[in-house]
DNA sequence: AAGTAACTTTACACTGTGTAAAGTTGACAC
DNA sequence: GTGTCAACTTTACACAGTGTAAAGTTACTT
């Protein structure tokens, strides 16, 4: 597409990014990131029509660099509902730090802002989906813990895998990003696949370094 | 104290609970709260220096309307270790929301406001504690699961149990708060006590009525 | 009658988003 | 060279919400 072809709108996203990474969140001001593009502020309107806008271009311009896509297709190839679970949460957990700084900028503006609030359910929603597939795939092994409709258990698994819970997490609590992600194999198994981890299978839950 | 037998004072208070726990959130501005009072803006200002001590000024006056401390207290005379997780989870899940409506609008305003991040993490910090008490009595029990530290477990527990968590699951995706306690009973028993529910003990897991 | 506390009214400073419009610059067309 | 067009700059302003400042009102106290 000639928008990322664009050069200026290339370093308007690329400024974003960097800011935003830089743990800005949602401190970081149009005129901040007009200002690391080397432009004017009204040149950023220019080219996005407004915050929310650029929040979401920027995004998915990082989810082209890192070919997200392509991770995610990945993830569903495993074999047993297990092996998928536990590529799910890797692959969507491994995610979140590379876009955690437009992300957390999204969050702060959803509840203020209706494009921030639209654009937020429609990421969220996809990763619903990566949820819900998880757990369809366990469902079809008779793998999936009983106590839980396959609904309940996709909820679950959403809120597990949360950006929240993840900053809570590394953020907060200062997990290191490979802890987290072993952790979070080892608690979605424990709790949605039936019989738990007492027979251990080949898959490692503990860190492997 | 003088400050709850002000009568304007305690007629802010309340105007800015019934407005927060309405639904506003983070929308409820200053002047909502003022006019709701019967009282001019400035007035609410004479009261409270900004924003962010009203918020917290009304957190503390509703755990004083539902006796918190006592709810809290209580939650800790159980014997076993599980028990006493059991009886955390249900004293701490069922105070969210009762306060939700505040504590959004204090999440909301933590990350533009050193005074509202300092409450925010004031308010958090006694949560971790009892998170911290919690994991404590299962392992004094010996019946903390392997895998993780004394820490760790706190960590995850405090994430299992934060606001976002009870709002992704109770808003977002619609459970009842019973659903939500028994589950999350559910969740952090098979998650922290070791042997997971494979023998089930007196403490029910699943719905009751 | 003076004083004082609680409140109102009016006004303004500040921050950040988004809009509007006129001016500059360089490339390309003919 | 003249024209024109796109991309960008500059300047200015509307708007929302927080918080500050100060003068005015009211009613109760002594």
């Amino acid at each position: 597409m000639s928008s990322d072809s664009n050069p200026t709108r290339v370093r308007i996203l690329k400024s974003a990014w960097a800011l935003l990474e830089a743990g800005g969140g949602g401190a970081v001001r149009m005129s901040d990131i007009a200002k690391a593009a080397g432009v004017s502020r009204q040149a950023v309107y220019l080219h996005f029509p407004n915050r929310a806008d650029l929040l979401v271009a920027t995004t998915r311009y990082i989810d082209g660099v890192h070919d997200i896509d392509g991770r995610l297709v990945r993830s569903r190839i495993a074999g047993s509902g297990r092996e998928r679970l536990a590529s799910w949460v890797e692959a969507w957990g491994n995610y979140i730090p590379l876009v955690y700084g437009v992300l957390k900028a999204l969050m702060a503006m959803k509840d203020s802002d209706a494009e921030a609030l639209a654009a937020w359910n429609d990421r969220m929603q996809a990763v619903r989906e990566g949820c819900a597939a998880a757990v369809a795939a366990l469902q079809a092994d008779g793998a999936l813990a009983e106590g839980f409709s396959a609904e309940e258990a996709t909820d679950v698994l959403w809120a597990m895998l949360s950006v929240r819970t993840w900053e809570q997490l590394c953020q907060e609590c200062g997990w290191d990003q490979a802890r987290y992600v072993t952790a979070m194999q080892h608690m979605t198994e424990q709790i949605l696949v039936s019989g738990g981890s007492g027979g251990k299978g080949p898959i490692r839950y503990l860190p492997e370094k």
